[in-house]
DNA sequence: CAGTCGCA
DNA sequence: TTGC
């Protein structure tokens, strides 16, 4: 299987929209300004309400940070690790987003926060909806960088059999619409090597969620 | 409370 | 993959 026959697939999944290498060109600034981020909010594993660890390592930037902990799922307008407000989005952030979501069919998109997700290999994310946004309306943006990664795209409910979609770095997924809550999720991450990264995935999360 | 971005 |  060649990358070549795998995005015509994706025209057939209602809902998302991919746009390969979409952001090849800006791979080395776009992981630099990520640095920058990490270098006022560092990454950190957090627990779910369950008690348990994610395998993913995650920090934040824009109005709001995506947090778990004991006591939920939620937006926190600060860092509970430093009690700090979440870095500004970079506007190279800001611009990447609107660009590919305005691509996508989702021109007033406007985002206030981006999560940024950090996987070694191993790491996963469980089929999951991102629902704990207030604006729906709003498409979800997630841009791939580094290691590659195997992303699972669901439907309305769990038990849907979620298409496999191969993610490089570079590739950015747009979903919206009728598709905003579908479950989606990333294959346990395998070893490997990037130029620029070494061992490592990153995604950047773009969403509308305050 | 329900579900569960995890786990078996 | 499904139930907790």
């Amino acid at each position: 299987m060649t990358t070549g026959e795998l995005f015509p697939e994706t025209l057939a999944l209602p809902g998302l929209t991919s746009l390969p290498g979409f952001a090849l060109a800006e791979e080395q600034a776009l992981l630099q300004t990520i640095d920058t981020v990490a270098a006022r909010a560092p990454f950190r594993r957090m627990k779910t309400p369950g008690g348990k660890e994610m395998s993913a390592a995650m920090t934040n930037c824009g109005a709001a940070g995506w947090v778990s902990d004991a006591r939920g799922y939620r937006y926190a307008r600060l860092d509970p690790q430093s009690g700090q407000p979440w870095p500004k989005m970079p506007d190279s952030f800001r611009t990447l987003a609107q660009r590919a979501a305005a691509q996508s069919g989702f021109p007033g998109f406007v985002p206030d926060m981006a999560l940024i997700n950090r996987y070694e290999p191993g790491a996963r994310m469980a089929l999951h909806q991102d629902i704990d946004e207030r604006n729906f309306a709003a498409p979800i943006v997630s841009v791939s960088l580094g290691l590659s990664a195997i992303f699972l795209w669901g439907g309305p409910k769990r038990t849907d059999k979620p298409a496999r979609l191969p993610l490089h770095s570079g590739d950015v997924l747009v979903w919206g619409g009728t598709a905003r809550k579908y479950y989606h999720g990333i294959a346990p991450i395998k070893t490997g090597e990037h130029k620029l990264t070494g061992a490592t995935r990153f995604n950047l999360t773009f969403r509308h969620a305050l």
